[in-house]
RNA sequence: GGGCGCGUAGCUCAACUGGCAGAGCAACUGACUCUUAAUCAGUAGGUUGUAGGUUCGAUUCCUACCGCGCUCACCA
């Protein structure tokens, strides 16, 4: 079958290597990178680069001038881009003609002088070039790149080369977490892993992935959350702990969730959740800071302001920001029979809880805590001391979003075996994402757990907020997709060595 | 899972009411030693997602399927 352009380039590669270069290179010492001699150079005026600043460098070809004897070109590395001028009669013969193979998408390595065009740009004239990898495919179109969502999401590669903004999503993701992680170590938090395959899981309220270890014969499950491990840990003594780590959900795909996503959970042992909120403010605004510079985020049409963090009850948020007639009263709202009525609930726990979700949540936009949450729907969380019907527990909502969760940790095992029971009695109802009872927890709990706060946050939306993304999959480097069909590349390069 | 939308050259996009499938970039040939979405002249590149159907004739209309997006449900 023709193959035209992929057999042009792959014929370039014996074309290249007899002329004494390697098509498939070999390791190239350069003297600076590429953002490197942007940071460094770029506010010097053409006469400060004399005497000569001489500079070796490495990056993809990005775009190719040719004019006769003469070329320019842009290579990129590291998300920057710099002009090459490369001049027949500048570099030795046999470079040139190397040049002349050149294709977009090569990876060459160069040696030269910085100068100024009389354009003014910042470039380096070539004086001697390296071949260090061809490319056989054609890359995207210079001007729009890449578009194409599903090839975007398939081919992330692809990508993060012709799209330089991807890059920049993943470099403030990379801050977020380094904030995260340091803003924790400075508190004295230690990092630590516990299992993602776990014989039962629990901590979250959502169905699980299930997988099989084959010499012991049994069922694992991927974690839905750590939380439970992190707290047997609180137990043991270590009273500052977190991880960083992903969680597996087995259920739907949307622009706000991926079956597996990224959370920080930390425990601290004799806080509670009014510190957890001090402690999320804190963190939350030094996290837009140190991944955008400012504690005013654009998220959308909106400057969210994470300096300013607003603290409202479940109940309030749902009187509120109650939609059309039939508002509650501060009595009507706190009454399991009008709760249920409304809802049309079982329980006056999940009543409200739903309420809340389907009034309020969307339209908590600017950063807030949402606190006061129902016993039904918080089984792992300790009673408020003033309201039995209530645990002393926050979510933090941006954007319509839960972005955090965080409570006082019940650390009663009696109470905690009847919360249990509880959701057991949920699950028999049908309620296949009630909690399983955990009896090692229990038992670790019965040895004493120190009073403790909790909380989680979510990663890949914290990010979302700081790219301005709205979909969770532009912020994940290879988002859940379907497997595509036949691709055809190995037996494209078949072709190849058989000929 | 439901609803709506999309799928055309490697990439970005056209193609009126059903009437010969086109352009730019990339590629190839040629000109050009400071260009930058380089320019100029020319060439080649298509199973219109897949399989059926209607029709003299289908990229266009219909059905099913595949993939993706948005949205609702679901997801504390």
């Amino acid at each position: 079958m023709e193959d035209g352009l992929f057999e042009s380039r792959a014929a370039r590669i014996g074309e290249i290597e007899a002329l004494g270069y390697k098509a498939f290179g070999k390791r190239f010492d350069f003297t600076h990178t590429i953002p490197d001699i942007l940071l460094d150079f770029s506010a010097k005026a053409a006469e400060e680069l004399v005497p000569e600043t001489r500079v070796r460098i490495a990056g993809r070809i990005q775009t190719v001038r040719r004019m006769g004897k003469a070329a320019f070109m842009h290579l990129q590395q590291n998300g920057g881009r710099l002009q090459l001028y490369v001049k027949k009669d500048a570099v030795p013969e046999r470079d040139y003609a190397l040049f002349n193979l050149l294709d977009i998408g090569d990876i060459i390595g160069a040696d030269g002088y910085l100068f100024r065009t009389r354009t003014g740009e910042l470039s380096l004239h070539v004086e001697a070039l390296e071949f260090l990898s061809k490319t056989l495919l054609a890359m995207p179109e210079k001007f729009h790149g890449l578009e194409d969502v599903e090839t975007r999401y398939r081919q992330r590669y692809l990508d993060l080369i012709s799209n330089p903004e991807v890059r920049d999503v993943f470099v403030t993701r990379a801050k977020v977490i380094s904030s995260v992680r340091r803003q924790l170590e400075e508190r004295g938090f230690i990092e630590v892993e516990t299992p993602m395959m776990q014989p039962v899981y629990g901590g979250a309220a959502a169905r699980p992935f299930v997988t099989h270890h084959n010499t012991l014969d049994i069922d694992l499950y991927l974690r839905i959350a750590p939380e439970l491990y992190l707290k047997r840990l609180i137990v043991g003594g270590l009273e500052r702990v977190y991880e960083i780590n992903r969680n597996f959900r087995n259920e739907g795909v949307s622009t706000r969730h991926n079956p597996e996503f990224t959370m920080v959970e930390f425990y601290q042992a004799y806080t509670d959740y009014k510190g957890l909120m001090d402690l999320t403010e804190t963190m939350l605004r030094t996290i837009a800071i140190d991944a955008t510079g400012s504690a005013i985020v654009k998220y959308g049409d909106v400057d969210l302001d994470f300096g300013n963090i607003r603290r409202m009850t479940m109940r309030e948020a749902v009187i509120e920001f109650w939609d059309g007639e039939g508002a509650p009263s501060t009595e009507q709202i706190r009454n399991p029979e009008w709760l249920q009525t409304a809802s049309g609930k079982a329980c006056a726990g999940e009543a409200l809880a739903h309420l809340f979700e389907i009034h309020a949540e969307k339209k908590l936009i600017q950063p807030t805590i949402i606190y006061e949450f129902p016993v039904e729907v918080s089984p792992l969380a300790n009673n408020n001391a003033d309201d039995p019907t209530m645990v002393d527990r926050f979510e933090i909502i941006i954007a319509g979003m839960e972005i955090g969760n965080a409570y006082t940790e019940l650390n009663n095992p009696i109470e905690q075996r009847k919360r249990f029971d509880g959701q057991l009695d949920m699950r028999a109802k049908g309620d296949d994402e009630a909690h399983q009872m955990d009896e090692d927890y229990l038992r670790a709990m019965a040895y004493g757990m120190p009073p403790t706060g909790g909380e989680g946050l979510g990663i890949d939306r914290i990010v979302m907020l700081m790219t301005n993304n709205q979909s969770i999959r532009d912020v994940i480097l290879f988002p859940l997709l379907r497997p595509e069909g036949e691709i055809g590349m190995a037996s494209r390069l078949r072709r190849l060595s058989d000929r």
